[in-house]
DNA sequence: CCGACTCGGCACGGAACGTGTCGTACCGAT
DNA sequence: ATCGGTACGACACGTTCCGTGCCGAGTCGG
């Protein structure tokens, strides 16, 4: 039916970001160009720039676009094991292609890119973050949570280290270290025994 | 005062990695050129060219060439208070220009290019890392910290927070910060009492 | 004192940027 | 049905910077 040109507003849009994911899978963000996603696209370069500021900006919401289905916290009244669940479907969708590379990749330009940092934090950091937020504040209501425990430093030495495992040193993110920092976060490391984990054996 | 052309070797290498940082400082590490670096410098293209692979490989070096002086670990016999003042160094490091704000577009250069990623890791990350980490083995022996902890992941852990709010939040980074890090990783954060400081023998 | 090397300067082709212009197709309102 | 406004694709343009090639001159080691 359709393979006339010109078609308009959302149906470019669209067209545009899926381009954009596809290319940059196939190429690399680095070597990503607007150039090469409108001649793909069958686009002006115009139609790209109206609607889009920055080539970080374009791939923030083509990578947006992917994963609608917001990764919604479950609450089965254990926090630990909640929190474990919701750790690994994170790490799954950072580790693998195709959010992992790109996203990685948008976070890196977002470290020369205020506009595009601040968009990203607005956009994806925060969310999901007070999602975590508002979980441990369940768990805490309930008990399961030192009371005066700051949570948004709970949220930020759960993600911290993944981040750092992501972002610089670049190993794969596996559900053994998810497990390996919840169970330090909540036993601490002091010495004496752990008090999560029942420690088996002896 | 020579304004000789034509001096050479480590005399070169010096004055175009001082220039890179003072461009760097001036109009930021985005806008940052191979070929406002020569010019400002007094150099040709091929004498950066030859000496370094790429843009980022040129900063990486400028940068270790500012802090020759390594952070060196104290060993007061307190882990904690050893921990604190290192990672305050760490941060006040991280946190201010020159350092600062070109280390955080190296790391974020570093996220799409592989090479550079790994120079960073072998001759920034690691060696740091490993000095947390043996002062942390230190500890261990000596019964302040769990016996069956895994250190590496402490260091993650201490780390990884740190880097979140510095590459991903980019919210200053104050030595409360660490306190509350330290605070949480030795304490744990389940109900209960703080343990933070340690019982003592075993 | 001489040959090998390194340097600064300049020029080049190429890629991609962001903008401008033009003719056309779509759309909503009359 | 007609008509203006708007979004669009295509193409061209000037600019910046890349990475390389070449040249003449200065420097260094033997």
């Amino acid at each position: 039916m359709t393979d006339t040109p010109h078609r308009r507003g959302a149906d470019r849009t669209e067209a545009i970001m899926r381009t954009t994911l596809e290319l940059g899978q196939e190429i690399g963000y680095a070597k990503l160009s607007i150039e090469a996603v409108a001649a793909r696209a069958g686009a002006g370069k115009h139609t790209i720039y109206r609607r889009w500021p920055s080539k970080g900006a374009l791939l923030l919401d083509s990578l947006l676009s992917l994963h609608e289905s917001d990764l919604d916290y479950p609450d089965t009244g254990d926090i630990i094991a909640d929190l474990r669940q919701q750790t690994y479907a994170a790490i799954d969708l950072m580790g693998r292609p195709p959010f992992g590379p790109l996203y990685q990749a948008l976070v890196g330009e977002a470290q020369y890119d205020p506009q595009l940092a601040a968009a990203l934090n607005e956009r994806f950091i925060t969310p999901q973050a007070n999602k975590t937020v508002a979980r441990l504040k369940r768990a805490q209501d309930q008990g399961q949570l030192a009371p005066g425990f700051n949570l948004d430093l709970a949220m930020a030495i759960l993600s911290g280290p993944l981040y750092f495992q992501f972002l610089i040193t670049h190993e794969p993110l596996t559900h053994e270290y998810v497990d390996q920092i919840l169970d330090a976060l909540f036993a601490g490391m002091g010495p004496g025994e752990a008090r999560v984990r029942p420690a088996p054996g002896r």
